[in-house]
RNA sequence: GGGGGAAUGUCCCGAGUGGCAAAGGGGGCGGACUGUAAAUCCGCUGCUGUAAUGGCUUCGAAGGUUCGAGUCCUUCUUCCCCCA
């Protein structure tokens, strides 16, 4: 897109910062964010317990609108989730319960606040559950009030329909009717809380613009989307799916030491990128990190794993995370910090086959897996290769009180005698 | 309502028309090289087990034919297309 000059800190910010990828009114919503606070909100599905790393950079946006002086609104999809989003999905997910999703809701909530100032100030995030709204309206009601605003014609336009359509997928009518609620979520949100603005990933866009033309129709207010990137890594896999499964943001998902890991883990090429998007750091510091190179750029990958981990999980979690890879990693020593798994030392004292104690720690799925990754050199006992997956671990494999257990090179798990 | 097609290794795509633990690819994991990177090359990728031959469970569901079924037959489920 061409680069508009824009006059409000909030839109110079996220633009210098790579969060813009479209908006509807660029000009209208600078002047708006240039003369008072606005009001914006991104909405968040609660299918799982946790959010997950794809989600941060909506968090991240929410963040920098409050530090340029504006209110954030969280929007739990309590009620949408019931529906499940079509968008990019090939299936019909699923269906939660209605316990299920408040209980997710409940879990993702806890990471919100490390992230923004939640109160009843002008500028304090807020938090809403669109299923106070989404599950009173009758079915009648419904299509009186927000269905005669939507034609059929157009709502078969949009890519997450049509692309399903393409497919030969089916498309239920419930799933259908998933951007009639998203939409009328921003008009209730409009007329509640005065929000101005919708933001979200770009795979949003469409769902984002019907809701922005229902309240300039409806409510003949003024109204914003804007949507950020795609975000995936340099070579194109998706953000957020490692091996080890989605990067949780909630710690009882995914532990800090796993969390900086994955931000140390960081290709070469993405790490201004997420700098820019992930940490507060100041723009200028980015880009003398981003400038190094060489094994050089890995120190620019350390600060990113540290700030990242610090903002999600605090200045002591980070550091120990810090502290235990470079135990682990650059001493080839042990830390006690590094993620350990524990065993009943009469079961160690007996012997324990290596193999079981590799599914049980959780490095193999099962216990042919383990004897394969041991065959192929990858299973490591006190940091040497173990090929026989069938050997009994005992008390004599005790290094400093604990076994060291390795899938590769960067798994890594403490056996520890209980 | 009538006719024609489709569902395959529970990550995805996809070959297979009586001997199949089932081609090929993507993805993932491991190894080598490096810098805990990328690219490249090699190996692995149903569970269980051995020094090894093995055992068990898989091709939408349930039955059937057969020494033997992903493959043939019947019924059912779901989806797609055409006609009404």
């Amino acid at each position: 897109m061409p680069e508009p000059a824009f006059k409000s800190e909030f839109l110079r910010v996220l633009q210098a910062r790579g969060y813009i990828h479209q908006i509807t009114h660029p000009a209208e919503l600078d002047e708006a964010a240039g003369s008072g606070v606005v009001t914006a909100y991104i909405g968040f599905d609660a299918t799982a317990p946790s959010l997950h790393v794809g989600s941060l950079i909506q968090i991240m946006m929410l963040r920098r609108l409050q530090q340029a002086g504006h209110k954030p609104i969280v929007l739990m999809g309590g009620g949408t989730t019931k529906i499940g989003d079509p968008t990019d999905k090939d299936q019909s997910r699923p269906l939660l319960s209605h316990e299920q999703i408040q209980a997710n809701i409940a879990s993702i909530k806890t990471v919100f606040a490390k992230f923004l100032s939640f109160g009843d100030g002008p500028t304090d995030a807020i938090m809403v559950d669109n299923d106070e709204w989404l599950s009173r309206f009758g079915y009648v009601e419904f299509l009186r009030d927000y269905g005669v605003h939507f034609t059929v014609n157009r709502m078969l336009a949009f890519d997450s329909v049509k692309a399903r359509l393409e497919r030969e997928q089916p498309m239920t009518f419930l799933e259908f009717n998933y951007m009639l609620m998203q939409s009328v979520d921003f008009l209730e949100l409009e007329r509640r809380h005065g929000c101005l603005l919708q933001m979200g990933g770009s795979d949003q866009w469409g769902n984002i613009l019907n809701g922005v033309e229902l309240i300039r129709r409806v409510d003949q207010k003024p109204a914003f989307g804007l949507t950020t990137p795609l975000l995936s890594t340099a070579s194109g896999a998706k953000m957020g799916k490692t091996a080890a499964g989605a990067v949780w943001l909630n710690a009882d998902m995914r532990s800090p030491y796993d969390y900086w890991q994955f931000w140390r883990n960081t290709e070469d090429a993405d790490v201004g990128r997420f700098l820019r998007l992930f940490t507060d750091l100041p723009l200028d510091e980015i880009a003398r990190l981003e400038a190094l190179q060489g094994a050089e750029i890995n120190d620019a990958k350390k600060v990113l794993a540290g700030e990242a981990t610090r903002m999600l999980h605090g200045a002591a979690e980070a550091e120990k995370a810090a502290a235990a890879a470079q135990a682990a990693f650059e001493e080839g020593g042990l830390s006690a910090d590094l993620p350990t798994h524990e065993t009943p030392r009469a079961d160690l004292e007996a012997g324990v086959q290596l193999a079981d104690l590799a599914v049980a720690a959780g490095l193999a799925g099962s216990k042919g897996e383990a004897r394969r990754l041991a065959q192929g050199g990858g299973l490591r006992v006190n940091d040497r290769p173990e090929p026989d997956a069938n050997r009994l671990v005992t008390a004599a494999d005790l290094a400093g009180g604990v076994v060291k257990l390795a899938a590769g090179k960067k798994k890594i798990v403490l056996v520890k005698p209980v």
